[in-house]
DNA sequence: GCGACAG
DNA sequence: ATCTTGTCGC
């Protein structure tokens, strides 16, 4: 079963709602100082039954301070580029069960660093209107810029920086953060090569999973 | 046309 | 993402 085959001129409606929201998206610091910062993910199998995730962390010393699951129904199938449409009800869903605020988003995927500037990290952060950061394994689009003069190194996309190599991990501009912030973000809430909050809920996503569903 | 393709 | 045990290596 080939996902890539979703109706064409869905997939072609859906990317033309991508191109217009992403010009929504802010890439500036608003926000002061970030304090707490919640990790969400998403776990799941071949069927429509998934646990979502969140963990709240202080950034000053990576306690955390409060965990929610809630077990969510995946209904859009899995197409590069539109992850958002597939994810993002679910990991708003878990989000507004946390009873503490925070200052961002971090979560696992891609912000501004997707083919039409519109990953799963910037549909969320603009639907909650919240300072979002997208982090990912692998680029969906996208090119290492040579000679860096960090050790990190710049993602360019349509031959500007749109994101950075942090870790190993390809950190973008979700909504209402700069890339500097948040890239510094994510260092600063990295004790191993994971940053803590995309590991944290990554795991408490799993185990719950596997715990409720697959029993 | 061929290959690539976040999770 | 997930299916899965042992196993190679720092």
């Amino acid at each position: 079963m080939n996902e890539f085959i979703y109706p064409y001129d869905i997939n072609l409606n859906l990317a033309h709602i991508q191109t217009k929201l992403a010009e929504k998206v802010i890439k500036k610091d608003l926000s002061s100082n970030i304090d707490k910062v919640v990790g969400v993910d998403v776990s799941f199998s071949r069927d429509e039954r998934a646990v979502a995730a969140a963990v709240i962390i202080q950034v000053k010393n990576l306690t955390i301070i409060e965990e929610s699951t809630k077990e969510v129904e995946i209904s859009f199938p899995y197409i590069p580029g539109f992850l958002g449409f597939r994810e993002s009800d679910a990991v708003i869903s878990v989000l507004n069960d946390l009873k503490h605020d925070y200052d961002a988003i971090m979560i696992n995927g891609h912000g501004i660093l997707h083919p039409r500037g519109f990953g799963l990290a910037s549909q969320v952060g603009l639907f909650l209107d919240k300072p979002t950061i997208g982090v990912a394994k692998r680029l969906i689009v996208g090119n290492l810029k040579k000679g860096d003069e960090s050790s990190d190194r710049s993602v360019l996309l349509h031959n500007k920086i749109s994101g950075a190599l942090v870790n190993g991990y390809y950190v973008s501009v979700g909504h209402k953060i700069s890339l500097k912030k948040a890239v510094n973000l994510v260092k600063e809430t990295s004790i191993f090569k994971t940053p803590e909050p995309i590991i944290k809920s990554h795991i408490l996503a799993t185990q719950t999973y596997k715990k409720i569903i697959k029993q």
